[in-house]
DNA sequence: ATGCATGTTACATG
DNA sequence: ACATGTAACATGCA
């Protein structure tokens, strides 16, 4: 699930807990999310200390505590947060629970690909001063987008896409949707794209980041039918352009969903 | 039962 | 340094 608006929409569900102090904190700690950090350290670190506020870069999320602890987390493929009424029971997969005047605060993970972590600083952790730059931040404009696409000239632009050093946040669903809506084939190479074809992914990129942020991080509306995401998910799938079958296979290692008729 | 999944990383190979 | 492919991680769902 969680892309770039999927991840600032779980980031918000523990908004209610700001403010407030911890003062249990419940982990599974022999699961693999606690993998770069003892979940010992989390409990004994987070106890006690209050929740100041909360941020996301990409698909990371980062929430501060008072007396300079900061908590990572990385949703991974199945990962979510929520929140729990303080009488109700933590469930099998809910992997990080803190306790506070809202109830709980959990982080809960069936597949456990997502990750935990912990940093103890002063200000922002250094690993977080050295992110990349944010695709909707004034910084990325059409002449960084296209030194990216020069330096990385050879790729598989689906594969490109997904590379979160360089388009933090984007994912499957969403390099799909850029490229569909800038009428590119996902298995086209960067390099081979003329000045038309380059504008047209820079404002798709854009377009798409701007719109799953207004539609989904709020409150996890999907997009609007005249998007792919309505349409990409399953065989037989009906491209809101054409009116014809999408296409999908394995690009870059990774399903894939495009409109023949449509991308060139 | 089989195949597939909105993610990342390590490793081998070119 | 870059690019590609594969496996691995662990679970639920159709």
């Amino acid at each position: 699930m969680p892309e770039l608006a999927e991840v600032a929409y779980y980031c918000s569900r523990w908004n209610s807990g700001i403010g407030s102090r911890v003062t249990a904190v419940e982990t599974h700690g022999q699961t693999r999310c606690f993998r770069d950090v003892d979940a010992d350290c989390v409990r004994t670190d987070l106890t006690g200390k209050r929740l100041i506020g909360s941020r996301t870069h990409g698909k990371r999320m980062l929430f501060e505590f008072s007396e300079g602890s900061w908590l990572g987390v990385h949703l991974g493929m199945t990962g979510r947060l929520l929140v729990r009424e303080a009488s109700e029971a933590l469930e099998k997969h809910d992997h990080l629970a803190l306790k506070t005047g809202v109830g709980w605060l959990v982080f809960n993970d069936p597949r456990q690909f997502g990750k935990i972590e912990l940093f103890e600083s002063d200000g922002l952790p250094a690993e977080w001063q050295a992110l990349p730059t944010e695709i909707l931040s004034k910084k990325f404009d059409y002449e960084y987008f296209g030194k990216i696409l020069e330096r990385r000239s050879r790729s598989v632009l689906k594969s490109l896409l997904l590379v979160q050093g360089l388009f933090p946040g984007v994912g499957n669903w969403m390099a799909d949707e850029i490229l569909w809506r800038a009428r590119i084939r996902p298995d086209r190479r960067a390099s081979l794209l003329d000045e038309k074809e380059r504008k047209a992914l820079f404002d798709s990129l854009r377009f798409v980041c701007r719109g799953a942020m207004k539609y989904v991080a709020p409150d996890y509306t999907d997009p609007p039918k005249t998007w792919l995401f309505r349409h990409r998910w399953k065989a037989g799938g009906i491209c809101p352009k054409t009116g014809t079958i999408l296409e999908r296979d394995e690009v870059g290692g990774r399903t894939t969903c495009w409109s023949s008729a449509w991308q060139r």
